[in-house]
DNA sequence: TCCTTCGGATAGTGCCACTATCCAAGCATG
DNA sequence: CATGCTTGGATAGTGGCACTATCCGAAGGA
């Protein structure tokens, strides 16, 4: 198909098209004249899976790329593809931090990891960008005097556990390396505003309940 | 204190704070004369909190405006006031959509608020930007052909719920009504990233635990 | 007195995700 | 073959956002 239908279906506008080729989201076409490139379903795939990440999750332009790239970089292998998503997603610019605060956070986090049973020397686990954001994180609620010392990190650990189970299995569930790499970046990107959302949901209900429950509301 | 003193405490410079004083989310000081104004811990408690709601949170500023305003808000009745959170955070531009996939959605979300036992007549939930967001990512996954009907939701559904009860203790801890509005704000936006940063470690554990056991490296 | 500092106003910066315009080379029709 | 529309590539521009740099007159301090 031509870049005009490529845009129709997706409903992504050419000139967009245009400038995700150029910021290397999408693979070039096939050339078939000087001015004339050719496109199959895998573009439209790819297309709409770049926007799902831009649109609903959150992605920049440039993390997208990251993740697109080694999700289809072969030289890698199966187990390196599937953590392409964890890689690519700083969304924080990391606002420094050598204060007690930092400490604290990363007291709580490898009390935290402990507690879990997760290794703290593995390597995907301890330089991934997520360790970073998780210090980080914890620092900022320990600045505010919130409480986010390891007995409170636990349950959010556990439950993080648990659906890292899910996830994976969901993964899994796709018969193709390819097909495994792809859904390892989507879901683990676009299932993440779901459960953000199901979280705020989760507090409404929880909270008008208690209401309710004591009489007040 | 001064501003600058405020600038230095909070580590935020003071053509920042100007612009977060311009925007509404920063009280002004109490003008001591025609050139100064005070400041006193309550603008530097609240100048951290909006510095970590953007910075960490990564909440727009519009958002920030909007969140503090309502958590303070004195006409509004506490439970609402400790709503202000979920109530200010689109974050999403709302890709459209009314095809099948969104249709989908709509039915897959029904069907999950029923399983879960929530009430979908409750304003809180079906008139919620949360619930948009959700309808909106969900009818992503169906466009890009991933299972996300009801029973696939399910277990992230029954996550959230147990999240936000510890959510919600966490909040209630708080002896002041001010301060559990603070808390709400605070604790519902700065554990996103915690709970986000986790599920991603918690992939990578999972995933080269599986790799481990069953010997493919 | 003189010099710094203060807070307010205004305009500008840098980044990002597009988007509008232009261009030459096809292709399609009479 | 002439004519006009379409295509894909290149370039520059747009709008939004979160600051940030500069200027100003008034106040305070040595």
């Amino acid at each position: 198909m031509r870049l005009a239908e490529l845009s129709e279906r997706s409903g992504v506008p050419t000139a967009t098209i245009k400038y995700y080729l150029r910021e290397g989201l999408l693979q070039p076409g096939r050339r078939v004249s000087a001015t004339q490139a050719e496109y199959d379903e895998g573009h439209l795939r790819r297309l709409r899976l770049v926007r799902a990440l831009i649109q609903v999750g959150g992605v920049t332009v440039a993390a997208a790329r990251e993740v697109v790239a080694a999700a289809e970089d072969v030289s890698l292998d199966h187990h390196t593809r599937l953590g392409a998503a964890t890689w690519a997603l700083p969304r924080v610019p990391a606002p420094a931090g050598d204060d007690a605060a930092a400490e604290a956070a990363r007291e709580a986090v490898t009390g935290l990891l402990a507690r879990l049973g997760w290794d703290p020397e593995r390597a995907e686990i301890a330089a991934s960008p997520a360790y970073r954001t998780l210090l980080d994180s914890v620092a900022a609620l320990a600045r505010l005097g919130y409480p986010c010392g390891t007995e409170t990190l636990l349950p959010y650990g556990r439950v993080a556990a648990e659906i890292a189970v899910t996830d994976l299995d969901l993964v899994l569930a796709e018969p193709t390396a390819d097909g495994q790499v792809e859904a390892a970046v989507a879901l683990t990107v676009l299932y993440e505003p779901v459960l953000l959302s199901l979280r705020r949901l989760a507090h409404a209900e929880e909270s008008a309940r208690r209401a309710e429950g004591d009489g007040t509301g």
